[in-house]
DNA sequence: GACATCACG
DNA sequence: GACGTACGTGATGTCC
């Protein structure tokens, strides 16, 4: 490597890269490249950046080094320091991650020295090469208009906005932040900072450090002599928040003094290599901007083959796949030669459609069978690994391994650097599947794009997201049924005992229409304004997500087993009481024989119901009945064990995973067109609570010796979402003053002073409230509260009186469904709401679910925001986050760090909209804490 | 596999 | 003027 050696009378550029990618990235629009979709916009500006900085190196004072110096790695000495650094930073942008190689490539092929650091910030790079070359007695030039670098600002160090064309010297300096360069860490330890969420001083702004700073000198004598400081409240804020202050100054201070793998003498300008230059902007189709450089540097611009435009109404009709399927074209990989060919082309895209094949559906029991791998449409691969000889004829098939297959170590070894390397994007159809199958053996994937929550982000409400819905819909194709692989009832096979042929055909398939709807999905998430729902509320959910599964919760099969018994016995006595009061046995679990006993036998009163011709017997209707009569109150009785033992005592022992004793639920992230979770196998987000003998269940629910079950739960979350969005200032406030929502609510409607609020006065508030956030009708709230329907109407007609804004939320988000053909969250998301303009009953049902959707969802966005934020909020601490129940979030901590605990993830919850969306209502969160779930309550 | 029922927020 | 109706889920047992 040739050098030119650094000193006086030198001058050395700094670009700093990523301010670089990120100008270019939101200069342009989302362009893509012709060939391959792939996106490449912040590729294009970040091309034209540098070479517009080329060509306007001329003259004296061009530099005679320079350098473009990147970021890398999201965890840095800052973050060790104070876990909330840069912690409200929204995730990449899903097409700009794929371009951030690109952009190193870019630089190089300028023949620029492109530097990064793993653990440190461009910024500190900047500062440490800046300080080596002012005191080798040369000139440096920071080509960045970035605040943060202003502190090294003098002595021959100034900066440069390429933008603007405007240097910024000390005089600069001084006019933002009113000191010197010398002092500005000062002040920015003061003011704090919102993008980095450096915290300062609280209420103390730039204009007020500054002034202070300047007074006093320093801001170590200043924190001394806080004492005297005349204005009370700055005094006081200053001495309360010293350790806040301190910790901020060290927080913005750069590190300039870095141990580097490399010298200033090795920055030195070098003249482009004409060829490789040229190469690579025709790689990525830049027509415009390889001509210039070819005719600059006086060669011929290298041929860009045009590749077909897309149609325009491409995205319209996006139905035809250009490559036709081919089952038979897919290889079969079974050495680790085939393997390594495949990683090489891997490496070479930078990016992978990935899917396993294994035993079963339960990630945390089953076994790896194979891998499908896909690179391009129609070039897909199967890795079979522990496929069983014998054919799926062969009930009794050996389990030997059959022939033609890799150790699945040896692929494993090969895949684990691809599947973590953060260059390469892995993409999947619910990729969290085969993350955990990965994270089981040891392999951390990511980073990760997921087709199925593309289609989610897109399409709520308009169709299920699973892969064969996706590729009969957006690909026209039918995959291959698993079935006839399969079979059916006791006959059914598992898929290592599938023959690899015809497993090579479907797996591999299944990896190949992945691909394609990623390469269809990818550029319509921008078009259906999703891109910021897709990128900060589904993709980085679903490694947190993972890992809760992965934690599981213990829960207690003793405490169970004894519950069961119980209800048996209790059971067994209340179906011979039913039996005899009927006059004949009769199976009480069968609604149908419960009806003909009630209503044909004994003659209660109540008529048929549903298409079936069956009598109704709900909880409602046998509610209704015990007043008259004994029987239907014991069937009650009867049906309410029978359920909590079938569904919760019986059924939670069956999901004790024997390997580590706890109980691991799956989290459905499409499962709810609103955007909660859904959580199945078991669901541990119906678990009884509301009766005293259910809620014993939750006692089952336990925490590792020593530990403690932490739960904190957003307090009437979706009445303060309603107050924001419906602009109801009386709930505001109420919410404000931390008053009772429910009494406050009773006392404007009714006229009844809080002080003589009744219990039942209250109730009824209560459900007059839940019944606005469901799409109140007076039949409802009618049934509800058991009252007559004129009556509750009447219920309806003042509360709209009282709180006209209601009213207004309601007609407009039911105008905005109409119109747009969906309704949003105040995080973007869209749920559609297809039957809006249906004839008939369906349309009541649709108006309500359109009024439900926002307010349920934007809850539903809250608290996914706080799960995303959470893992690196509380990495300090021993902390597990188990479990998500809508609004309630479930940790199990060691007894020691309860209090830290609670105070990090209250924070983190109550502070989750932010800066994304301002409430105006606060998010309060309530916490417990006990040996067991009901405990913790 | 549809339906009724009931557990949760 | 009548229609029907609270919003969002998952698991279980019965019955065809």
């Amino acid at each position: 490597m040739t050098t030119t050696p650094f000193g006086t009378g030198c001058h050395l550029h700094l670009i700093d890269g990523s301010a670089f990618i990120f100008r270019a990235y939101h200069a342009l629009p989302p362009l893509t490249r012709k060939s391959d979709g792939l996106p490449i916009g912040a590729v294009a500006g970040f091309c034209n950046m540098l070479h517009r900085y080329v060509e306007g190196n001329t003259g004296p004072d061009a530099p005679t080094h320079v350098a473009v110096i990147f970021d890398k790695g999201s965890h840095t000495f800052r973050n060790d320091l104070y876990d909330q650094y840069k912690a409200n930073r929204e995730a990449m942008p899903e097409d700009l991650r794929p371009q951030i190689p690109l952009t190193r490539t870019a630089t190089e092929a300028f023949n620029i020295a492109c530097k990064e650091q793993e653990g440190f910030e461009a910024d500190d790079i900047i500062a440490t090469l800046a300080c080596q070359a002012r005191d080798a007695g040369g000139r440096v030039t920071i080509i960045s208009s970035d605040k943060d670098l202003m502190q090294l600002v003098g002595g021959g160090v100034e900066m440069l906005d390429a933008m603007k064309n405007k240097r910024i010297d000390s005089d600069g300096v001084f006019e933002k932040f009113g000191v010197g360069p010398d002092r500005v860490v000062d002040v920015q330890a003061l003011a704090g900072d919102s993008v980095d969420n450096v915290p300062g001083a609280p209420g103390i702004g730039i204009k007020t450090a500054a002034l202070l700073i300047n007074e006093y000198g320093s801001l170590e004598n200043l924190l001394d002599r806080a004492e005297e400081i005349k204005q009370p409240k700055r005094r006081q804020t200053l001495i309360e928040n010293r350790a806040q202050i301190e910790l901020s100054k060290q927080l913005v201070q750069l590190d300039n003094n870095m141990e580097l793998g490399f010298t200033l003498d090795d920055l030195g300008v070098r003249d482009p290599n004409a060829d490789q230059l040229l190469s690579f902007l025709a790689e990525m189709e830049f027509r415009t901007l390889s001509k210039r450089v070819a005719d600059q540097l006086g060669k011929e611009a290298p041929a860009i083959v045009d590749a077909p435009a897309q149609s325009a109404d491409a995205a319209e009709a996006p139905t035809v796949a250009d490559i036709p399927f081919d089952s038979g074209s897919y290889e079969c990989v079974r050495d680790a030669e085939a393997l390594k060919k495949w990683v090489t082309q891997i490496r070479e895209r930078g990016w992978v459609a990935v899917d396993t094949e294994t035993t079963g559906f339960d990630e945390m029991v089953v076994d790896l069978v194979g891998i499908s791998l896909c690179v391009e449409p129609g070039r897909a691969c199967y890795i079979p690994l522990t496929h069983k000889s014998g054919g799926s004829d062969d009930l009794f098939g050996s389990d030997d391994l059959a022939d033609g297959q890799m150790p699945l170590q040896d692929a494993l070894d090969l895949l684990k650097p691809v599947l973590e390397d953060d260059s390469i994007l892995k993409i999947g159809q619910n990729m969290k599947y085969d993350a955990k199958i990965f994270a089981r053996r040891g392999i951390d994937v990511a980073p990760i794009d997921d087709t199925m929550l593309m289609s989610y982000a897109m399409h709520a409400g308009q169709h299920g997201h699973g892969m064969d819905t996706l590729s009969e819909r957006y690909l026209n194709h039918t995959p291959i049924p698993i079935k006839p692989l399969l079979g059916t009832g006791k006959s059914a096979i598992t898929f290592d005992r599938v023959p690899i042929d015809d497993a090579v055909a479907y797996a591999a398939e299944d990896a190949d229409i992945t691909l394609r709807l990623w390469q269809l999905f990818k550029p319509q998430l921008h078009q259906a304004g999703v891109t910021t729902v897709y990128e900060t509320l589904e993709r980085p959910l679903v490694p947190v997500l993972a890992r809760m599964e992965r934690e599981g919760i213990k829960v207690d099969r003793d405490t169970l087993s004894r519950m069961s018994n119980a209800f048996a016995q209790k059971m067994a006595g209340l179906e011979a009481e039913i039996h005899e009061l009927a006059g004949q046995s009769f199976n009480v679990g069968s609604p149908k024989q419960l009806g003909e006993i009630l209503f044909d036998k004994l003659g209660m009163e109540g008529g048929k119901k549903g298409k079936t011709g069956a009598y109704a017997t709900g909880a409602d209707i046998l509610e209704d009945l015990a007043t008259e009569h004994a029987l239907p109150g014991l069937v009650l009785d009867w049906r309410q064990l029978s359920k909590l033992k079938s569904t919760y005592t019986d059924a939670l022992q069956d999901h004790i995973n024997a390997e580590t004793g706890r109980v691991h639920t799956s989290y459905v992230q499409t499962g709810a067109n609103t955007g909660r979770l859904a959580s199945t196998d078991p669901n541990l987000q119906n678990i009884p609570i509301r009766s005293e003998e259910g809620r014993r269940i939750r006692e089952a629910f336990v925490p590792e010796e020593g530990n403690v079950l932490l739960a904190l739960d957003y307090s009437q979350i979706e009445l303060r979402i309603l107050a924001h969005v419906a602009g109801i200032d009386t709930l505001k406030q109420a919410f404000a003053e931390g008053q009772d929502i429910h009494a406050l609510t009773a006392s404007e409607m009714f006229n009844v002073p809080l002080e003589e609020m009744t219990p039942d006065i209250r109730r009824q508030a209560k459900a007059i409230n839940f019944g606005v956030i469901y799409g109140i009708s007076g039949f409802g709230l009618a049934r509800n509260l058991r009252i007559p329907r004129a009556e509750a109407q009447g219920f309806i007609d003042r509360y709209f009186e009282r709180f006209p804004g209601i009213r207004r939320y309601m007609d407009e988000t039911v105008a905005f469904a109409k119109e747009h053909g969906h309704v949003q969250t105040l995080f973007g998301r869209k749920i559609h709401t297809p039957e809006i303009s249906a004839k008939g009953p369906r349309a009541g049902f649709a108006k309500r679910a359109a009024i439900n959707a926002p307010i349920q969802g934007t809850a539903a966005d809250v608290i996914r925001r706080a799960m995303i934020r959470m893992p690196a909020a509380i990495a300090h601490l021993p902390a597990r986050m188990l479990l998500q129940v809508h609004d309630e979030l479930l940790f199990e901590v060691p007894e020691a760090a309860v209090e830290d605990t609670i105070e990090t993830a209250r924070r983190v919850m109550e502070t989750a909209a932010d800066p994304a969306v301002h409430l105006d209502v606060k998010l309060v969160v309530d916490a417990g804490r006990g040996q067991n779930w009901a405990e913790a309550h």
